[in-house]
DNA sequence: CGTTGTGAAATGATTCACAGCT
DNA sequence: AGCTGTGAATCATTTCACAACG
């Protein structure tokens, strides 16, 4: 109960990182790992590696490295994808459908268990072996489902109103993939997928590489250069911004 | 030419957010804004909101606040959003197809201009007003379409060709959909959206809230709990991982 | 006035470098 | 002989607190 222990933000942004570098190395048929080889793929020094497992509570072979198989079971233990989370998804548009569709859930231990659309027209529509179901059979199917997880791709202007719906059904948290922040109780976990972000998190890093010129609006003094942020292979989420 | 200021990259990562943030408010009708409201909004301090706008360039008036149209133009011209990116998309499966009706897109400053599929199949497919074309056309599209940046959205087997061929054309960054890293050179910008992870993420940020167990293996001394990661809000990407 | 802009202090994360283990 | 585990040093970011400003 008494938390000891801190996992680091950095560090925990990193954890699906590496969940997803063991499972290539494992497929490969490699049995273990040495923090550098990690670090070499990740762009991370070895001893940062070796710092983040640790407190992960992982711990290696002198000599030797570590054992992937082990690994992936406290990663996975960790997140909870190996007992299997079951999601809700609100939305059966283009989004939605895509990932109705997205086999590699399964793989990562997800299930999408329901799907809902407020569209009368769309209830009822049969789409990857699932019935989506209108609106008002969403509280009943996530209490008896075992739902933890909802997932929000509606139009930008049901958003909330979706989030709503799967906060007072008792989700635990949201990924979200409409172009807003959600208005939530600070229990609930949130992911943003920003689509039209993304883009330009894309554009931006070229712009800051390419040299992007400032001029200090303050004294006259202009036209100084930024660079900025070169980061090749940079994955995820969990950014920056603090909890309330 | 010569580099005087640089942008923190955790400040780099925020300027999407405060983009969307500032289109919002803008629609809202309001003119300005304070720092402090911004930070309400994001879960920051007033004081990093005002260090973030200056080392971009913006300035605020005491009294006052910032003004919100100035600080778009300056964001969207650091992000290039205002003179449009051209994107190609390869790929035209589910989430392909979901990104070629992603209306959001073009609002945001970027215009999916052409489509490649590498399944004779799907070539010629017409699919949101967009042609769906066979893999050999693409060196010829991108280089006369004054296309930029790439899109990968293919399966994953074939996702490194796909990117392969999108650097070859002379694209200078990959926006990838693959639950993989892309093999590329230094000098292309990447940014990754994997679904999956996502969701690992998501169900991380529960676990980890939660306090889940941690036992350091190398001593008995066992059951720590750790908190981690509130992270209410949450965005983006351009993480953690440091450039070559 | 209320709010910006910013040095100085505090916090947090990464890198270094090497002792210790297998 | 090679690689882990980790204190100590460095580097980066955030917070504090307050003078300057419209």
């Amino acid at each position: 109960m008494s938390p000891r222990s801190r996992i680091p933000r950095p560090t925990a942004a990193r954890i699906s990182v590496y969940l997803r570098e063991l499972e290539v190395r494992l497929e490969r048929g490699d049995r273990t790992v040495r923090s550098r080889e990690i670090g070499e793929s990740l762009g991370l020094t070895d001893a940062q590696v070796r710092k983040d497992l640790r407190v992960l509570g992982l711990t290696g072979l002198p000599g030797v490295g570590y054992v992937i198989e082990e690994m992936l079971v406290r990663l996975r233990g960790l997140a909870g994808t190996d007992h299997g989370w079951r999601v809700a998804l609100v939305g059966a548009g283009n989004i939605g459908k895509a990932l109705m569709s997205y086999t590699r859930f399964e793989d990562e231990g997800f299930r999408i268990a329901a799907v809902f659309d407020s569209d009368p027209e769309k209830a009822g529509l049969h789409i990857g072996g699932l019935e989506v179901q209108p609106m008002s059979a969403l509280p009943k199917a996530i209490e008896e489902g075992g739902i933890k997880l909802g997932i929000v791709a509606t139009p930008l202007a049901f958003a909330q109103e979706a989030a709503d719906a799967l906060v007072a059904a008792g989700i635990e948290g949201i990924l979200n993939f409409a172009p807003r922040r959600l208005e939530l109780p600070a229990s609930i976990a949130t992911t943003e997928v920003d689509l039209s972000m993304s883009l330009v998190n894309l554009a931006l890093q070229i712009r800051l590489a390419h040299g992007v010129p400032i001029i200090p609006t303050r004294d006259g003094v202009a036209a100084e250069t930024l660079n900025g942020v070169h980061t090749r292979t940079d994955p995820d989420h969990l950014a920056s911004v603090r909890s309330a």
